[in-house]
DNA sequence: ACGAAATTGTTGACAGCTCATCCACTTGTG
DNA sequence: CACAAGTGGATGAGCTGTCAACAATTTCGT
């Protein structure tokens, strides 16, 4: 017996599409941006990034998947498009022979440094300025909230 | 000479992290909820609704792009492997030559009647059912607004 | 200590997106 | 009317993401 489907109402319905065609038109605006200055895809840019921020510049494979809540297998097909390309390279782990970590090289390094200020300015001129101090800050409590909501739901 | 980088202060960066892990969280997980359930993409429920919701369920090609804010070339591909599996077909203008209508079939429509109800009881589950009608508004507004300046924006 | 199960990571097939390019038709201009 | 420019749409190559299956270790229970 199908309960009847709770459609959205129209504050709803408009809530939900001012969202999806904000943040659709955002991520892309971004992404197509970041490839055109740099040649870099928003997932190199997330890997490189998550490298570099510590000390050392390399992570375990699995670490560096769980933290930017990637699949492994995304994660293995997007090293080996980036070895190809000389930003990361992979290395034994010699605790756990099953194990590799995954090291941002010298290019690595300066693709990020030369790639992160337009980055973050475009960032700032698209969605920072749209906002105050204030507004940006509920929205920030807002995403918090449906993330931790979303965590307590299956799936 | 470049200006030195105005990189986001701890409470811009926070805000920026908590909406892209929320956004990305929330597009992945109804994005491939609507696969496992309906078999189909996010991409084909968002043309299949375009369609269907006017009554006579067929659009200019051209339309249709603008309408969901997409590249002619995707839809162009989409559209392609949509009518390959018999959800959409395409049929030709007689006003003019070049021109093309996409038409939902009636498989498109039984697909599309199909995965609403549940697409829709998981963007309530997951989103809507996460924040009060007041902060549902808030976070709508304040969309809005980023919208607005985006589009205020080059490029 | 031995086998089963879990963990770590890879691979291949396939669908999707973007970019550049192209073709066919229409419209505007002289 | 002729022809250049613009519009509507298709196509192919190449990169990205997902899913399912697999291989190589390590860990755990007994």
């Amino acid at each position: 017996m199908d309960a009847p489907p709770r459609w959205l109402d129209p504050e709803e319905k408009a809530a939900w599409d001012n969202f999806i065609r904000m943040q659709e038109t955002l991520i892309g605006r971004l992404s197509r941006r970041l490839q055109a200055d740099s040649g870099m895809s928003a997932s190199d840019y997330i890997v490189l990034v998550s490298l570099t921020e510590r000390g050392d510049g390399r992570m375990r494979f699995l670490d560096l998947a769980k933290l930017v809540e990637w699949e492994k297998s995304r994660m293995s097909h997007q090293v080996t498009r980036m070895a190809k390309r000389g930003l990361v390279s992979r290395e034994e782990c010699p605790d756990d022979g099953r194990g590799a970590f995954i090291v941002a090289t010298p290019a690595g390094y300066r693709a990020i440094e030369e790639a992160a200020p337009q980055h973050v300015e475009h960032v700032r001129r698209l969605f920072i300025d749209a906002l105050t101090p204030n507004q940006l800050s509920t929205l920030a409590r807002l995403s918090k909230r449906v993330l931790d909501h979303m965590e307590k739901q299956p799936d």
